[in-house]
DNA sequence: TTGTAAGCGTTATCAG
DNA sequence: CTGATAACGCTTACAA
């Protein structure tokens, strides 16, 4: 069916180790221009498209690396997706995107995983890394980044602080943190600072929990939890998508945000500039962390037995309204 | 380095076909009891992982299959591209992403498109099939999709002329529509609405060109336009990330939305929800969509020979303030 | 039920 | 500068 080095080759009368040197043109092999010039002109014209599959089997390299995050649903995800995205194709290297969960060690996405012919992972999620039946490099990204692989880590905790005593500077008497549940919270430098913060002011701590990180959830979380306990006068959230969904739903209740109810996001996702007002929130160094990872990905891809690798990365609190 | 089923076999002392046979698992192939528990034991102690390039080689099927759209930046783009992940990971593929315009037919993006290994293609926007320098199966999506490939086709024509005439419907005395240049012009469902509507009614048409399809630009170029030539108090976008865009420009100026200017998008994006208030905006039927293009390709996947398969789907207005 | 042999399309190696 | 030959790890087809 597809044209081979083979068929160029028994067309022209020379071998396919002349073909396969013209094709990938290093500066190593010497070959006369007119053989050169005939091989390019035929493989044009046969339209000769390289095996993969072969060269790949024979090389071990694929040219493709996993992007893994918990979930390609969420808008922050989708935006380091795309610098990945951007990122791979400028140096020839393809993305292949997938879903991974800790307690998914088994699921189907993951599962999938075991078959991947990667040249390595890059992988977000603190110590999600560790949950990846793979032996290639990894490079593990985010708050509390594994120790085992190399690491961007992004340090959420002093701007998260930073975010959870300004709603209280500006008055706020009661101030809540909505998140989603998960199995790491203690861990987790949002809700860590969230805690601190209200304990050392003498605070009273308030959890709203929404099921799940979408922003309907959310939405429908505040609403239900506002009719029921009354409403908070500032909320910190754990992301952007369920700002956003608490946003829409204190709207959805005549709340006026931000002059009944303050808010903080946390991501630094594009949506969070485009609301209006413009919501404040946590700004993580995207494009800084894609490059980092990448290039220590790419530098252990050359050498495989490099010291570990690592960097930390602040995010910054901005204030929008 | 990586453990094959040569180093298994060898290990207990069968063929490389019994350990092939026993870890394929398939119905047509009869196994011992005895020898079955003792290959998987050995598999998965000696944590075997099979070579994906290696098996490509042979069957010719890669079980990856690429998404292709105009830009991975663009937030329809990327909710479209999640519906596709979740589908073909159900089905045990995996998905690449990729970005091909017309216009870089020999750009970096699309030329790697010729080297991939790929069982499958699916790729949004009308007549970028064209392009497409591979072999194998495509699906085409979205409006005006090629006449060649399988194609679930979008038409947004009648939800446009709808929206324009709700526009100048509800009082809109200067409806204008912000678009993206590009060489299709005259074939875009949105842009032939517009100009048929605004004629049958005598109306002036009046353009607003952004320099690309970002939030960002629309958001300067509404400012630039409002400022030299005043404001129209209906507009008609080419789609939400562009509406969002002028609808924060807008503001900005504090110039009331929908009180002012009223306001549409197109594609229906999960952010038109989330603003205050809510966008108004046609929404394009994505899962639909996804499941039917999925559908298409993988009979096709099956049966190459197929007669064309094509099914059109409406978009459908969506008033919101 | 299990084994043998051949070959998928490339590249690496060494010889000419 | 060019060519022959042997892998790479797996599956298909056929034999035992």
């Amino acid at each position: 069916m597809a044209v081979t080095l083979k068929d160029i080759a028994e067309y022209l009368n020379v071998s396919k180790m002349t073909v396969s040197r013209v094709l990938n043109n290093r500066p190593s092999d010497f070959i006369t221009e007119a053989t050169r010039q005939r091989v390019w002109e035929a493989a044009r014209k046969m339209g000769y498209v390289p095996n993969r599959a072969a060269r790949a089997l024979v090389t071990g390299q694929t040219r493709q690396i996993a992007f893994l995050s918990p979930s390609m649903g969420s808008r922050f995800f989708q935006e380091v997706a795309y610098h990945f995205h951007q990122l791979l194709l400028n140096d020839q290297y393809e993305m292949v995107s997938g879903e991974l969960e800790p307690q998914q060690k088994d699921s189907k996405h993951s599962r999938g995983l075991a078959n991947l012919g990667l040249d390595g992972i890059l992988v977000y999620g603190g110590q999600l890394g560790s949950f990846i039946p793979y032996r290639g490099p990894i490079v593990n990204m985010g708050p509390h980044c594994s120790e085992t692989f190399d690491a961007v880590n992004v340090d959420l905790y002093p701007a998260s602080r930073q975010a959870v005593e300004s709603l209280l500077d500006s008055g706020a008497k009661r101030v809540a943190h909505v998140l989603t549940p998960g199995t790491q919270q203690e861990f987790d430098d949002r809700y860590r600072a969230y805690t601190h913060v209200l304990r050392e002011r003498g605070k009273k701590e308030e959890y709203i929990l929404t099921p799940d990180w979408s922003r309907s959830a959310a939405r429908e979380t505040i609403q239900t939890h506002v009719k029921k306990h009354g409403c908070p006068d500032g909320l910190f959230c754990a992301n952007d998508d369920i700002a956003i969904g608490t946003y829409r739903g204190l709207r959805d209740m005549q709340i006026g945000v931000p002059d009944q109810v303050r808010l903080i996001g946390c991501d630094g996702i594009e949506d969070t500039q485009y609301l209006d007002p413009p919501m404040s929130t946590i700004v993580q160094p995207i494009q800084e962390m894609c490059i980092t990872a990448w290039d220590f990905l790419k530098r252990r891809l050359k050498k495989g037995n490099l010291p570990r690798q690592t960097k930390t990365l602040e995010a910054r609190l901005v204030i929008r309204d």
